[in-house]
DNA sequence: ATGAAAGCGCTAACAC
DNA sequence: GTGTTAGCGCTTTCAT
C-alpha cells in the first residue's frame, strides 16, 4: 500500500504538503503542487479513507435502511437514495432488516460504529423512544416513527380517499380493504382514509389486515371472496397486496374489471406491467427519495430543518383493474 | 463519544487490557475482566470500528456490485448474498453502477480506500485485463469475467438447450430466441445452447438482442411478432425479456400459450406470480450467492480455492406460458 | 497479569 | 510556503 509519506519521499515534500495539495487546502506554491500531482500520478497513490474517517469523524457513507429488499417498492427507492447521495459524494450502505427489529438494532449499531455520517430508515417501529439512544442524523423514509425524527412520506390519508372514491365513482357498492401491517403508521391513514370515505358514502366495506406479501395477501382475498358475497371493489394497501388480490381473483375465475374492481398504492414499476395493469395511488417515489438525502445532508452539515414532516401528493394512475 | 481510554480509566487499568478483554486475547484475571466489562456496560461503550480497521487493514465489510437493483433478479441475489455474510460477520454494501462502467470503476476503487476486505460483482465488463489493478479478493457473480477471477454462475448453456427442447417437445414450429447483452458470456451461452438445439433439429429459428429491460424486450417482440409470421415459440435470454414478451403477445392479442409459448430463464419470484405464470429456467439463487460469499471470504482469509469456476446446476420449471 | 509506548495513515495546529 | 509534530482510537509488541 501507498501511503501519504511514500508521496512526500517522492516528491520530496512533507507529507503536510502532500496533504495540502490533496485537499486544496493552505498555500503550496504551484511548482510544488506540480511535483505532488506528479508522484501521487506516478505512485498511483489513493489517499486511505479509513485514516481520513478516523481524525475527520466523517465518512461521507450515509446507511439506507429497508424492510425488504425484494419488496419492490424498496429497490427503487434504494435507486432513488443512492443517486441523490452520489452527487452529494456520499456512499450508501443498504441493509436489510427483514422486518426484523433485532436487525435492524443491529445494524444501526455497527453502522455507528463504523463512524457512518447518518441514516435513512423506512422501518416498523414507531415507538417514541426507539432511536433516543442514536445520536447520529437520521430521516424517516415512507415509515413515519415519531415527530422528533425528520420524515418524508406522501399523503397517505388523502390518496386513500382518492383511491377509495374512485372505486365508488367506478359503481362498487361493497367493498375491501386489505391494509398492511397496523403498526405502521402509513398503513393506518390509509385505512382512516378509506373509512372515511365509505362511511359518508355509506357503503358496505371490510377492513382486513396482511402483510406487505403477494402470497399473503393472495390468501387473505381468496378467503374473503370465498366467504363472502357481492365483494365487487378492492383497495390495497400497497401494490403488492393489489397484486396477491388480482392472483386472488384469477384463480377464483373473477373478471377484472368486470367482476372485480381494485385499486393499488405506491405505483410500482410492475403494477404498469403485470396483466392486467393496477389503477393505483401513485407516490413520487423519485423526490420522496431524494428529498431524503437532502434533509439527512443538511442535518449532517448542522443545518436547521424548517420542517419536521414532509407529506408529499399522490396521484390516481388509472389502469385496468377499474372500468373507464 | 466514549473511547477505550475512558473505559480504561474508570476501570482503573489500562488500555491494552480493555482491549485484551475487547478481543478475548492474552492474559487476564477474571476480576479485572469483570471489572472491564462493567466499565463497558456503564459507559456504554461500543469499540470504533474505524480505528480498528486502520489498524488492522480489515474491516469486515463487503461490497456486492451489481448492474440494475430494479431488475428483480438481483434484489433476490443481494439478499442471499447479506443473509450469508452477515453468517460471517460481514456488512455488505451494496452498489447499483446501472451499467455504467464509470460508476463501476467508481466504486470499485472507493470501495478499495474504505478498506473493504473483499467484492462480489455482477459485471457486464469482460476483457481480460479490466479487473487487472484490483488487488483485493473478488468474485465474479452470475456474470463471468475471466478465467482469473473464481466465479458462480448457472449452467448457461445446458439451460439454455433445455429450455429450447422443451419448446420444440411442445409443439413449436419456429422460435425465436431474446438474448440479453452481447458483451456477457452468460447471455451468449444461452445463445449457444439455443441454436444448437434448434440447428441439430433443423426448426426455423431467430436471435435477436435485447437488453435486460421490459420495455426493451416488450417492443422487440412487437415488432418481430409483427413481421414475421408463423412465429409459435420463444426462449427469453432472461426471465425479465420473457415477461417483455408476453407483454407484446398481449397487446397482439395472441394467446398464451395456445398461439404463443414462451420460456424464460432465471426463476424470479415475480415469474411466478405473473398471470400467466412463467415457464423457465431456474437457477438456484440462494446457492449461488451463498457459494459467492463462501469463496469470498475464503480468499480474505488467504485459503487456496480448489476451483475457479463453479456452475450450478439449472432446473426447467414448466408454468402457463408452454403447454403441458 | 498488566502497563507503557509505538504505530496504523491521515489532518491540522504551530513553528519557521 | 513548507516542515514538524501531535493526535484521531485502536492493537500489539515488549517490558516488568
Amino acid at each position: 500500500m501507498v501511503t501519504i509519506r511514500d508521496v512526500a519521499k517522492y516528491a520530496n515534500v512533507s507529507v503536510a504538503t502532500v496533504s495540502r495539495v490533496l485537499n486544496n487546502k493552505g498555500q503550496v506554491s504551484e511548482e510544488t503542487k506540480r511535483n505532488v500531482r506528479e508522484a501521487i500520478e506516478h505512485l498511483k497513490y489513493r489517499p486511505n479513507l479509513v485514516a481520513r474517517t478516523l481524525y475527520k469523524k466523517t465518512s461521507s457513507m450515509i446507511g439506507l435502511i429497508v424492510p425488504d429488499i425484494t419488496n419492490p417498492f424498496f429497490p427503487a427507492l434504494a435507486r432513488t437514495v443512492e443517486d441523490r447521495a452520489r452527487s452529494y459524494g456520499y456512499t450508501v450502505i443498504l441493509c436489510n432488516t427483514d422486518g426484523s427489529t433485532e436487525k435492524e438494532a443491529d445494524y444501526i449499531s455497527s453502522l455507528q460504529q463504523k463512524g457512518i455520517d447518518g441514516i435513512i430508515i423506512s422501518t416498523n417501529r414507531s415507538e417514541a423512544d426507539d432511536f433516543k439512544d442514536i445520536d447520529i442524523p437520521l430521516v424517516a423514509l415512507d415509515r413515519i416513527v415519531n415527530s422528533e425524527i425528520p420524515t418524508v412520506t406522501a399523503e397517505n390519508k388523502n390518496g386513500a380517499i382518492k383511491a377509495t372514491k374512485h372505486l365508488i365513482d367506478v359503481g362498487c357498492q361493497k367493498v375491501v380493504h386489505i391494509q398492511g401491517p397496523r403498526e405502521l403508521a402509513t398503513t393506518n391513514d390509509r385505512k382512516d382514509g378509506f373509512l372515511e370515505v365509505v362511511q359518508e358514502a355509506d357503503i358496505e366495506h371490510v377492513v382486513v389486515e396482511a402483510d406487505f406479501d403477494i402470497k399473503v395477501a393472495e390468501e387473505t382475498a381468496y378467503q374473503l371472496l370465498q366467504e363472502q358475497t357481492n365483494i365487487d371493489g378492492f383497495f390495497a394497501g400497497s401494490d403488492v397486496i393489489a397484486l396477491g388480490i388480482i392472483k386472488a381473483a384469477h384463480r377464483l375465475g373473477l373478471n377484472i374489471p368486470e367482476d372485480l374492481q381494485i385499486v393499488g398504492f405506491d405505483g410500482i414499476e410492475m403494477g404498469k406491467i403485470f396483466i392486467p395493469s393496477l389503477t393505483t395511488i401513485e407516490q413520487p417515489i423519485y423526490e420522496m427519495g431524494a428529498l431524503a438525502v437532502d434533509l439527512l445532508s443538511q442535518q449532517i452539515e448542522k443545518k436547521e430543518l424548517d420542517k419536521h414532516l414532509y407529506e408529499f401528493p399522490i396521484n390516481l394512475v388509472i389502469g385496468n383493474t377499474t372500468k373507464r
